[in-house]
DNA sequence: CCGGGCCTGCGG
DNA sequence: CCGCAGGCCCGG
């Protein structure tokens, strides 16, 4: 469930509230979470400070001394949270206590999730990261409508494939094909290039917008606060089944594309072929 | 390139 | 009590 918006909004606040912090210990609850074992981990972050938080596509990344690199992916229902006096946390995997006695909880329903260790020359092979394609919110039109122009294939597939543009899920697939007023399961070769710039831009847009919402909260996520999302209020079609469609009055449909649930307004996104 | 597997909670 | 929820990986 986490996209890029939603992992953003964990990022913009573990810069403010973990920056600077050095790491003491971790607690392992689960040691599959952990590559390598969480105790070798330790043994090299001990004492190791972080400089900042950064992200790539989905993956949360803590820029450490030493060129050392933590990488967290939420996957579908991971959350970093810090640790609370009062309410505790269902489905912890593990905990990093820091310096200063603050814990980071890393807990996770579904055990999806994974946090890798390593340095900074063999962290984009060990999580994957090697394989991303570009950041889309980094991209320009001329670059993004590249992208997509030479490849085949149905539109919501491409636009969750991570190799050709990185950080795009399901939720914000749904939204950029309802604001292109493309039907999920168009083709791309029958996206002319006025077509193409529309992706780049209701891409730019609803991304944005996540972000600027602080992302969707439909069940799992929240912030390091245990802040919810707003974002949902402003989704057009995702979630929205048997509603009426905002522009056209017409019920939002739900459907399967790409292997997924997927909703769409079925007069204002005709199938493109 | 499609679809199953991973995993748990919850809704029908 | 089954099936769906969907991140990403991988096998066929």
């Amino acid at each position: 469930m986490p996209e890029l918006p939603e992992v953003e909004t964990i990022v913009r606040e573990l810069r403010k509230s973990a920056v600077g912090k050095k790491f003491w210990d971790i607690e392992s609850k689960l040691d599959s979470t952990f590559t390598p074992d969480p105790q070798t981990i330790l043994s090299k972050i001990r004492g190791v400070r972080i400089l900042d938080v950064t992200r790539r596509a989905k993956f949360i990344v803590f820029v450490l001394d030493q060129k050392l690199r933590l990488v967290v992916h939420l996957r579908m229902t991971g959350r970093l949270m810090w640790k609370k006096v009062r309410g505790r946390e269902k489905h912890i995997r593990g905990v990093f206590v820091f310096s200063d006695a603050k814990s980071l909880i890393f807990s996770d329903t579904r055990k999806f999730g994974h946090i890798w260790f390593g340095t900074e020359k063999e962290i984009d092979k060990i999580t994957g990261m090697e394989r991303l394609g570009p950041e889309p919110l980094s991209m320009s039109e001329k670059d993004f409508c590249l992208v997509y122009e030479r490849k085949n294939g149905i539109l919501k597939n491409s636009l969750l494939r991570q190799d050709l543009v990185a950080g795009i899920g399901n939720i914000y697939a749904d939204e950029i094909c309802y604001r292109i007023g493309a039907h999920p399961s168009s083709r791309l070769e029958a996206l002319n290039e006025s077509k193409l710039k529309a992706l780049y831009e209701a891409t730019q847009h609803c991304l944005h917008q996540g972000i600027e919402h602080c992302g969707v909260t439909l069940s799992d996520f929240v912030g390091t606060r245990g802040t919810l999302g707003k974002h949902q209020k402003y989704l057009k079609v995702y979630g929205r089944m048997g509603d009426a469609c905002y522009e056209c009055g017409t019920i939002i449909k739900k459907t399967r594309v790409a292997g997924r649930g997927t909703f769409y307004c079925p007069k204002c996104q005709p199938v493109l072929a």
